[in-house]
RNA sequence: GCCCCGGUAGUAUAGCCCGGUCAAGUAUGUGGGCCUUUCGAGCCCAUGACCCGGGUUCAAAUCCCGGCCGGGGCACCA
């Protein structure tokens, strides 16, 4: 098989069905008609193995209960009300939905935050006449710096307790543009002597000089930008999410957010925070990965985008994900574990070829008739047929090339066998070559004396370039591939035998590769 | 400094809520064997863990307390 389509939902699900029937129950599941989970990305950057977990954990959800005959709704929601110091990249939205869809992820329904500034606008208003938000102001007699003074002593800002037409005006004046950033902000009123001072009154609304910063959507339209707790108790709310299911960087902004889902009377959603997920070398920080400045899907890198181009399948992100599941504690996975389980996937799909890297010539003497190698695709599938190789003897010499750390490990007097060829017995060796004959033909004979059995290229070959990620770096492993390489498709991957998995990325002077695992 | 969460084999996870069936299951890794014309796959065997100390109890991985260790959050990032 050289291609595989695109795995999609369905297909994935019918394979992971056991694992997200394995997920434990939701809190209060049976209270709720429509089981309502929702993905959040900041669209600063592309999905990563770190955000990937939400997304799959999430929508594994929806499938476990519409499995269970329930219904269930999945959101996607972009939360892009930062433009000044986590400024969106108009690029990532469509490149996390690109992302979603890899993973066979569907939503049922697409917010994107930045649209809905009026909406938070008007919620504000709600809070603010309920007597639960306030409004700091340069001239309100309590200024931002002097909100923030108060509130480490745990002592109430003046306007804390103003009537609310007042603070309805200022948060007005805020709206009109009449104050720079710093000038003004809104605060929900929480509670002044709650042990954790984050807690403590926290900012709603603030001005972001979008002249300065202007948002990639919707430019300088709006100043006033809400914070993240509370447009997301907001959607959360409106968009009927029954279930939170997050990292625990968010336990406390549970507990912020109650405090607006309980002026507003709402009921707030179950939350369920799991660990962090690391992975031994490889950093998942967002801000460390565009620090490197590379493409967001280099191989190197553990987006998804980069895992993708280096032949992860979708799957076997899956499975690490359904493994790790939900738990409290942090996860420390290793590259090893996610080649493991995508071992399983491409393994029986990767057909075989023979490939030589860092190439040096054997010439095998005295040969009278042409040899022939007959060489399966895969072996454990005879069924896709085979390939054959000729090896016609010029003045009593064959020629062929091995891998010189093969050729290392042989000395004079070495009997090796030729993978389906034949097994020859080394007479000579130099640095850069060797000398042999036939010692006999069958595996039989080669078994009787342990000889190992190596692949090895005729001069009739296509050169390759196998690009292998090594941390940061990128090994280039040069050398040649038997013939019938050259009909294999890009992005088709395939086992180099004794080598490893490998992904066809271009096609030029060479056959040029990406190392995928072994 | 303050607040929150957690600690089962190398790694990940099950069990902990509702104590006995747990001398702890599974996966991956590692070691060995079989098979195989790959150092891939498959099959078999082996290896290896309840953070420490008290308490409750006939009985604790499971409940309680303390310690230690790890992670996270911390005030106009998401």
């Amino acid at each position: 098989m050289s291609r595989w389509p695109e795995a999609l939902g369905e297909k994935k699900v019918e394979s992971y069905r056991k694992g997200i029937e394995d997920l434990p129950p939701l809190p209060n599941d049976s209270k709720y008609g429509v089981i309502t989970l929702r993905f959040a990305p900041n669209p600063d950057f592309v999905l990563h193995l770190g955000s990937a977990r939400p997304a799959i954990i999430n929508y594994a959800y929806k499938l476990k209960y519409e499995g269970l005959g329930r219904k269930a709704k999945f959101i996607l929601r972009f939360e892009d009300t930062d433009p000044r110091t986590k400024k969106p990249l108009p690029e990532a939205y469509d490149a996390i939905r690109e992302d979603l869809r890899w993973l066979g992820i569907k939503w049922d329904e697409e917010y994107i935050q930045s649209d809905r500034l009026n909406i938070y606008y008007g919620i504000a208003r709600e809070i603010i006449s309920k007597g639960g938000a306030y409004v700091a102001a340069r001239d309100s007699g309590c200024t931002p710096d002097d909100w923030k003074k108060s509130k480490v002593t745990g002592q109430p800002c003046r306007n804390r307790d103003a009537d609310p037409s007042v603070n309805l005006e200022l948060f007005d004046r805020m709206l009109e543009g009449r104050y720079r950033e710093g000038e003004a902000i809104l605060v929900i009123k929480t509670d002044l002597a709650h042990p954790d001072p984050s807690v403590r009154d926290w900012v709603a609304m603030r001005i972001i000089d979008t002249d300065k910063y202007p948002h990639p959507r919707v430019g300088s339209k709006y100043v006033v930008w809400p914070t993240y707790n509370f447009s997301v108790s907001i959607d959360d709310h409106l968009m009927g999410i029954t279930h939170i299911l997050r990292a625990q960087e968010h336990s406390v902004n549970t507990v912020k957010q109650s405090f607006v889902y309980a002026h507003m009377g709402w009921e707030q959603p179950e939350a369920i925070h799991f660990g962090r997920l690391r992975i031994v070398g490889i950093t998942l920080s967002k801000t460390r990965l565009k620090a490197l400045g590379i493409r967001w899907d280099d191989v190197r890198l553990p987006t998804l985008a980069g895992l993708r181009n280096r032949g992860i399948q979708p799957e076997a992100i899956w499975s690490i994900m359904l493994q790790v599941g939900v738990k409290p504690t942090d996860a420390t996975i290793t590259s090893e574990n996610l080649f493991a389980e995508n071992r399983k996937l491409i393994e029986p799909r990767a057909d075989r070829y023979m490939a030589v890297i860092d190439p040096v010539k054997v010439v095998i003497e005295g040969v009278q008739e042409r040899l022939t190698a007959r060489l399966p695709m895969h072996p454990s599938y005879p069924e896709r047929g085979y390939r054959e190789i000729q090896l016609e003897p010029v003045n009593g010499e064959v020629e062929l090339f091995i891998g010189r750390s093969d050729l290392e490990k042989l000395s004079v007097g070495s009997i090796v066998r030729l993978m389906e060829l034949v097994n020859i017995e080394i007479t000579d060796k130099r640095g850069d070559s060797a000398i042999a004959h036939i010692h006999s033909k069958d595996l039989e004979s080669a078994k009787k004396v342990n000889a190992p059995i190596i692949q090895w290229v005729p001069t009739d070959n296509v050169p390759v370039i196998i690009k292998r990620p090594e941390g940061m770096k990128i090994i280039e492993d040069r050398g040649l591939a038997e013939k019938a390489v050259s009909k294999v498709g890009v992005s088709d991957i395939v086992q180099f035998m004794r080598y490893g998995f490998v992904k066809l990325i271009e096609k030029s002077n060479e056959e040029i590769f990406v190392y995928v695992h072994n």
